[in-house]
DNA sequence: ACACTGTCACTAACAGCATTAGCCTTCTGG
DNA sequence: CCAGAAGGCTAATGCTGTTAGTGACAGTGT
């Protein structure tokens, strides 16, 4: 039995591949172990279990998805640099639509430092707006509910036919430009 | 062995009951038969199997919450209608976040009656603002991704600290609108 | 050069899950 | 009242994740 030469790194790699084809419910021990040809007790060696190996996939798509986004905001500021970001995200929700919907849901966002790392992105974007405390944290949430919610519902088939949703997300992101330059309802 | 007079709508019930304490994971045929006192496979004799059982589960969900959303809509129009229905939305899914999280995710609208019901009080509640054809597409899918974005990141923890999250609603809310009234980006 | 040690793969085994098959009891309608 | 359908059961299968124990290879110290 000559060693497969894995790693951890390897194993994240294989399981990505796998949510790529087969989507988040493809997930197994046994399809990652058969994809990098080995038994599937032999990953034991390289990874905790089944619920380590999603939170690694859950990094590596937060690491990839922060660094597209921070390349696409660099040099950038306001409007110019949301409007970029927004459509980073979509971009590579839409290339890897399985890798998203992977990701695991009940992450919260302070034990894992790519998490952490691309919301430290979402507030540099934010920072041309004169923005306090807790406006810039409202702004934030606000952008992250519409651009997740864009990209689950499209990974996901969730809108009904795909035409048009270049227009449709334009209008996403007119919303959140326009709320973001400070139209108070009432004030 | 008295019978346990089970039914199909017993058993989503029991579903439904048994992904509110323990969320979307929890959702097993064990579990559900667990609950309503009977051995699994008698469950087979209510339900084809768990997939089945997982889309009954989206359409009660959908069905809930078409419901409040009707109820909220109600008498009003344009920013009016469009505010409640988005508040109501938020307060459904607050209140049973699991139940929210254990809507399958690959459900495309047509293939059922209550996502297609959800998705004509969403159109409803935009009849008021004068948009034509593809504009109104557009404006209800953005309205479905902030709507839908919020509730999955507040359902699933993914706001740090559950801090002033009404407030970050509310400016989500005034973005929509503010949308929505038409201010067009270049034109 | 050689044993030694740790790493990495394997097979064997087990528990929990979904699912199917077959049986047996209980309701129900003619 | 009794035939048949309906709704429960146990037994068994295959897939999953997981653990334990075994053996081969690579690198290292002597």
């Amino acid at each position: 039995m000559p060693r497969a030469g894995l790693s951890p790194d390897a194993v994240v790699d294989a399981a990505v591949a796998v949510v790529d084809v087969g989507g988040p419910g493809a997930l197994t021990l046994a399809a990652v172990a058969g994809r990098v040809g080995v038994a599937t007790p032999s990953l034991y060696k390289h990874v905790r279990n089944l619920a380590e190996l999603r939170h690694l996939v859950t990094s590596r798509v937060l690491e990839e998805l922060a660094e597209r986004l921070g390349e696409a905001a660099l040099g950038r500021s306001r409007d110019d640099a949301v409007r970029a970001l927004m459509r980073a995200y979509r971009d590579y929700v839409a290339e890897h639509p399985g890798r998203y919907g992977a990701m695991e849901q009940e992450a919260a966002p302070e034990d894992d430092a790519a998490a952490e790392r691309l919301l430290g992105i979402l507030y540099g974007a934010l920072r041309g707006y004169e923005l306090e405390g807790p406006d810039l944290v409202h702004a934030a949430r606000c952008l992250r509910s519409a651009v997740h919610g864009f990209a689950v519902l499209e990974a996901a088939g969730g809108f009904g036919l795909p035409a048009d949703l270049e227009a449709s997300y334009e209008l996403l992101i007119t919303m959140v430009l326009g709320g973001l330059s400070g139209r108070r309802p009432v004030a």
